[in-house]
This record gives structure tokens, sequence and C-alpha cells, in this order.
RNA sequence: UCCUCGGUAGCUCAAUGGUAGAGCAUGCGGCUGUUAACCGCAGGGUUGUAGGUUCGAGUCCUACCCGGGGAGCCA
């Protein structure tokens, strides 16, 4: 028996195995969370109602002590899942000495370096459970619409993205990369398959350290022939809506425990906003997006005084309190504090913002502070489309209508989580997509076997990109990327 | 690579240049309905590293190492 499934057994006696989470007790009646990787549930120990050996097993276990416990199983509103565990024996696989992971509060260096453990814990319980789901639900989406799912190589001779960003490794002697992208194998099978969509990891030896970037990160490619980028702009929408509805069908639990805000994954409905990156870059300067900058700074600057004042009010009455209070008010301060340090960041951070946006020019590639006041304008996630070709890949279809331009386009999610998506229609033809080779100084003969595809049957076709942990991050509302995947990858961390 | 903040007990954090502390965790004791339980007692430290200033350095200065946040670049 698993405790996911207890509720529909209520009143029956049943054997759980797990380890312990916490525990509280007192004379002759312990408290024991009881944790199997399915969820959690509090078994109550009561001595007079177990064996002498059972009673001793539960005074001796501590936290992630592996064990068994076998009782009944009570209604009780008051406990998570509104069941509890009145326990009649309990036995221990494992008595655990000093797991480093307390009930308390950790920094982030050092639950990175217990990744292994850390992966115990709620948060991480939760975010899991949600991008297995997201997984689910995109070969879903794309089994039913008849797109085959293609493995393309992780090793490989061409660049996709820039050159910059490469893994280089010695490939008996000659040089070869992992891979950015499986774009361009995916263009192959969708010639000779029509529909068909890449899952896999992607690497990029991007020497970025933010909230948004790993080294190694999952990624969905889709690519379909015959679509151009206005299909492929209701294709990725329809995509994203399909993710995030399943998500809340199916994720109540989870969410909840990540304190996510679910209205803002409930309005992720059809249309989202359609503009053009001359129209993005049009409100980037407008008197709009500068009041909005200011709002923000007004609205941080009334939290930052109205948590001095608690702090203050707190340090005032602190010599009345009893002990048990004064902890209280000293965990809360180090909330505070933390919090008053990302205002005052974000304080800093907000008038460049402003700036930045109001002197953006035409003809650059977004910022991650341009995305997040582009986004600040709508309730859902939004489509950039017809970038200029400068700052998009050789690969993609010029504008017919405006030769600066190239057929590209990026979904930005709401709530500053940025870029999730890119994707454009493809360059068909065989003499613009040499020229552009040339251009960006790529090696021609590495790329002979795409150019094929334009030379046998070129048809218009299109396709793109979603970042797996970016999406994950977003529906689950997490701050940093790195708590999207199970075992990150970035610059400095390569462990465990 | 650049900017910025930080590194003090196993963990989270305190400490006007002047005797290194608290909570949690751990151990022992108490408490029969706890929800980050509570109460009492105990053990626990080369203040990231190497120099320097000073009567005196956790605190000031220099260099380096490690980490957080941000920029650039991107999904």
């Amino acid at each position: 028996m698993t405790i996911d499934s207890l509720v529909q057994h209520i009143g029956e006696t049943v054997t759980l195995k797990g380890w312990l989470h916490q525990k509280r007790g007192s004379k002759g009646l312990f408290f024991m969370v009881l944790r199997d990787g399915t969820g959690m549930v509090q078994c109550v120990v009561n001595q007079g109602k177990v064996d002498a050996t059972s009673w001793d097993n539960a005074s001796s276990t501590t936290q992630e002590s592996s064990l068994i416990v076998t009782g009944e199983i009570l209604k009780d509103e008051r406990q998570i899942g509104g069941i509890e565990i009145q326990a009649s024996q309990i036995e221990v696989f494992q008595i655990v000495k000093d797991y480093p992971i307390t009930p308390k509060s950790h920094g982030i260096d050092f639950l990175m370096d217990h990744r292994h453990l850390w992966l115990r814990s709620r948060r991480p319980w939760a975010i899991m459970r949600v991008r297995n789901r997201i997984i689910m639900s995109i070969h879903n989406f794309f089994q039913e619409r008849g797109f085959l799912q293609m493995d393309a190589p992780l090793l490989t001779k061409n660049a996709v993205e820039g050159t910059s960003t490469l893994f280089e490794i010695d490939y008996f002697g000659s040089s070869a990369y992992l891979t950015q992208s499986g774009q361009l194998h995916g263009e192959v099978m969708a010639m000779a398959f029509n529909k068909i969509y890449t899952f896999g990891p992607v690497f990029r030896a991007e020497k970025s350290k933010t909230r948004r970037h790993l080294t190694e990160f999952w990624m969905i490619e889709p690519e379909m022939a015959f679509y151009d980028l206005d299909m492929n702009m209701t294709l990725a929408e329809d995509f994203l809506i399909r993710i995030a509805s399943d998500a809340i069908e199916d994720c109540h639990e989870e969410l909840d425990l990540l304190g996510r805000d679910l209205d803002w994954l409930r309005r992720v409905q059809p249309p989202f906003p359609r503009i053009t990156y001359t129209d993005a870059v049009e409100l980037l300067h407008s008197d709009q997006t500068q009041v909005m900058v200011q709002k923000h700074i007004e609205q941080l600057q009334q939290e930052r005084s109205d948590l001095e004042q608690e702090r203050t009010a707190n340090r005032q009455n602190y010599g009345q309190l009893k002990e048990w209070k004064k902890r209280r008010i000293d965990a809360r301060e180090i909330e505070i504090n933390i919090r008053m340090d990302q205002i005052d960041e974000e304080l800093r951070n907000l008038p460049q913002w402003g700036k930045s946006a109001e002197q953006f020019e035409w003809g650059g590639d977004f910022g991650g502070s341009d995305e997040t006041l582009l986004t600040w304008h709508f309730d859902r996630p939004i489509i950039v489309h017809r970038y200029p070709e400068s700052v998009k890949a050789f690969y993609m279809k010029r504008d017919p209508e405006d030769d600066r331009l190239a057929l590209g386009m990026d979904i930005l999610a709401p709530e500053g989580f940025g870029e999730i998506i890119g994707g454009g229609q493809r360059a068909d033809d065989l003499t613009f997509l040499e020229e552009q080779v040339q251009r960006h100084r790529l090696p021609q003969d590495a790329f002979e076997w795409y150019f094929d595809l334009r030379r046998y049957g070129t048809v218009p076709h299109s396709g793109f990109g979603l970042g797996l942990e970016r999406t994950v991050a977003w529906i689950c509302g997490l701050e940093h990327i790195r708590e999207a995947i199970p075992f990150p990858r970035m610059l400095g961390r390569l462990s465990p």
C-alpha cells in the first residue's frame, strides 16, 4: 500500500514502507510523519496500543530513518490529506544518524551540495511531479496530433546556435560537439515523416550565471512540413495551453504546496497576443512602460517601508516576549532581511531597466529586462514575431514583405519568466541558405546534407523549441531554473 | 568576462576595533493530540585562505579561493 491511495481505504489496517520525515512526541505518544515517495501521512504511536518492541523502535527513529508502519487508517480532518494512521506495529530498516537536511531553513549552496538528499524534501517532490506531468502532456499533445517522436543525435559536427556556446569533445582524434539543438536533424525527419518532435537534452557552454540558464537542459522541438509562421504560432499556443491546463487539472496538491497562484495559469487561454518585434520596440519606448516601471518602484518602496515598520515594532516589543515568541521574531527578522535585500536589488535594477527600454534601438535583441517589461503589459503569454534577421539564426526564412525581417517568433511567459519558446519558419531556398552559411562563416561542407533537403523536394516548413526547465519553472512559479531539473548542470556545478 | 553582495558551531544567522553568541540539529531528562510542538540541561569554533595595519582584528586594508544576485547571451 502506498500513501497516495490511503484515502480510499479508510478504516482498513495497512502496512506502509517509507522514511521518517519528522517526529514530535510527548510522554507515551509520538507523532511520526511518514514519507514514502507518493505522499506523506501522520502516524500516531500510542504506547498503550503497541508492543514494547514497536515502542522502542518508534522512540529510536530519527529523521529519514527507514521503517515499516502497520496501522489503521483513521479519518482526521486536521491532518494532511484528512487522514492519519493509528499505528499498531513499527519495524525498522535503518536508524539514521545526523541527516544533514534539518526541518529548518538552509542556504541554496548547502542544498545544492546535498541535492541527492534534498530531492526527498517536500518542495522538490512537488516540482518533480509537476515536471513529470508536463512531460506526459507534451507527449500526449504531439502523439494525439500524429507527430512522430524522434531522437536527434547528441554528438554532432555542426553548430546550430552560436559557435561560442559549443562543448567541444575529442572524437577519435577529430573534434565533435555536444548538440545545442536537434533542429537540423528534426528538419530531415519532417521531410521524411511530415510532422515530428524531438525530446532530448541539449548543451550550451554559456558562461551564464542567471536564474534562467543551465548548461544541460531538455528541449522539445517539433518540426512540421508545410507549416508557415502563423500555423507554427497557433500550434505553439495550443501546446502551452494544453500544458498549463493539464497541470491545473492534475497537480492540485503539488502547485498548492508550491504556493503557485493558479489564476495566472488559468488565464493561459487563446488567443495569445501576437505582436511584431517592431511593435514590441514601440511598446518598450512608450510612456506606458515608464509608468509601469514607476508603479513597480513605488510598490516595492511601499513593501519595503511596511517591512521596516514590522521589524521596528518587533524589536520594540522584543524584551517583554516569551522565549518561544522571541524565536519566532528572530526567524521573521531573517525573512524580512532576505526580502529587503531582494527589494533593494530590484530597486537598483528597475531604473536601469526603464532606461534600457527607453533607449532600446530597433535591430537589437531583447535582453531579459526588456522581455520582462514587455510581458508586464499582458495577462498571459505573448508571441513576438518578425525579428530583425541579424538577431536570428541563419536558417530563418526572410519576411517576403520586408527583407530586414526574419520569420521568427518567440513566446514570452508572463510574470517575468521570459522566453520559453523560440522558433520560426525555415528558409527553404538553397541559394539563400548557402549565402547565409557563408555570411555566418560556418563550414559549408558540414552542411551539405542539410542543403540536400532544399535540393530534393524543398517545402515551406516551420518548427520551434520549448525549454522544458523554463516551462517547469513557469508552471511551478519557481524563482530559479535549478530547481526544475533533478540534477542541474550550471557554471561551476557538475555534482551530485 | 564585468558589476554587486556574502563566507562565523553540522545548519540558519547575531556580534559600536576590546571576554565569539542564539535558535535549530545532536545527546540526556520532562510532558498522552502534536502541526516548524513545548520546557530543562549538556556537548559543539584555527571566524574561507595567505599576508598587512593595530596595544588589540570576525570587524579595517591587499591578494586569492568559493558561493549568491545581476549584466551580456540564450530555451
